[in-house]
DNA sequence: CAAAAAGAAACTGACTCTGTTACATAATGC
DNA sequence: GCATTATGTAACAGAGTCAGTTTCTTTTTG
């Protein structure tokens, strides 16, 4: 398969889908791997993610797994998006453009300005879809 | 230089500015390069690129370079984005979900919906911006 | 105390990407 | 014609990213 970019958005929608479809019972990562079709590992380091951003909480131990940590209705897509993807800003130019150069001294700053719009119209339309509605579109398409 | 993603798109932008700015002179890729700060290769792929999507025009030989292929004000940086970054398409899973079980069964094309949806705001962000008015905004700020 | 689960560290293989070298192709001006 | 200059392109190396895996520790239950 090949991929561009990394996968941990389209997973961590996914384990959240699975948490919210199943609650109020916890999860574990042996199970959810299962269904995304993946190591425990991999779910586990987004499910860490995850938590750290207040959307799920863990617990260990036998009768242990994962649940969501606020209703589905509460957490959108953006909230899972910046959870998981958090520092993937747009790149600009690996080594910094000429200063002498009146072009490269200043194309930076207009580029952060036009590429800032464009992620916030992005995280504006994640931010209008619901975990809810997400766990609603698959009960309806099961 | 901890950079996520490809610094395609700022090179393309950075470059067609800089023909927009010295228009109708044609500029070498070596030149080019000196004030991107990299290597001519490197800006030649960017242009190779930008020429199949009709947006400059390349010329060998001893007075060569290359130009705008049209008129600033008709060039957007959507064209540019989509010139250099046609094939980066938002990631999803790895492996096919477990067919199995009914969230992993119709978790893609839910994904797949809003993904669309998402890049297409941020599409129309770029799309609202013409290489004249970056190279307007470099005027001012030099 | 045994079993079961998360947490975390370390490593691997595949892949991406920039930068680089080398060479072929084409156009200009003498 | 021919040297010069520039693009076009292929091939490769080095760094980095990422999913997947193994292994071990920590925590909880019964």
């Amino acid at each position: 398969m090949l991929m561009t970019r990394n996968c941990r958005f389209a997973v961590a929608v996914h384990v959240t889908a699975l948490l919210g479809t199943m609650a109020p019972q916890p999860c574990t990562s042996e199970w959810i791997a299962g269904s995304v079709n993946t190591n425990p590992v991999v779910v586990r380091r987004i499910l860490s993610a995850l938590a750290k951003a207040g959307l799920v909480s863990s617990t260990r131990g036998s009768t242990g797994g994962s649940i969501l940590a606020k209703a589905a209705e509460r957490i959108t897509l953006l909230d899972i998006h910046r959870a998981v993807a958090e520092d993937e800003t747009p790149a600009l130019h690996n080594q910094p453009p000429n200063p002498a150069c009146p072009v490269g001294r200043n194309i930076q700053s207009v580029l952060i300005r036009v590429m800032d719009r464009a992620e916030a119209a992005k995280e504006a339309v994640l931010a209008t879809t619901t975990l809810a509605e997400v766990v609603g579109a698959l009960r309806n398409e099961a």
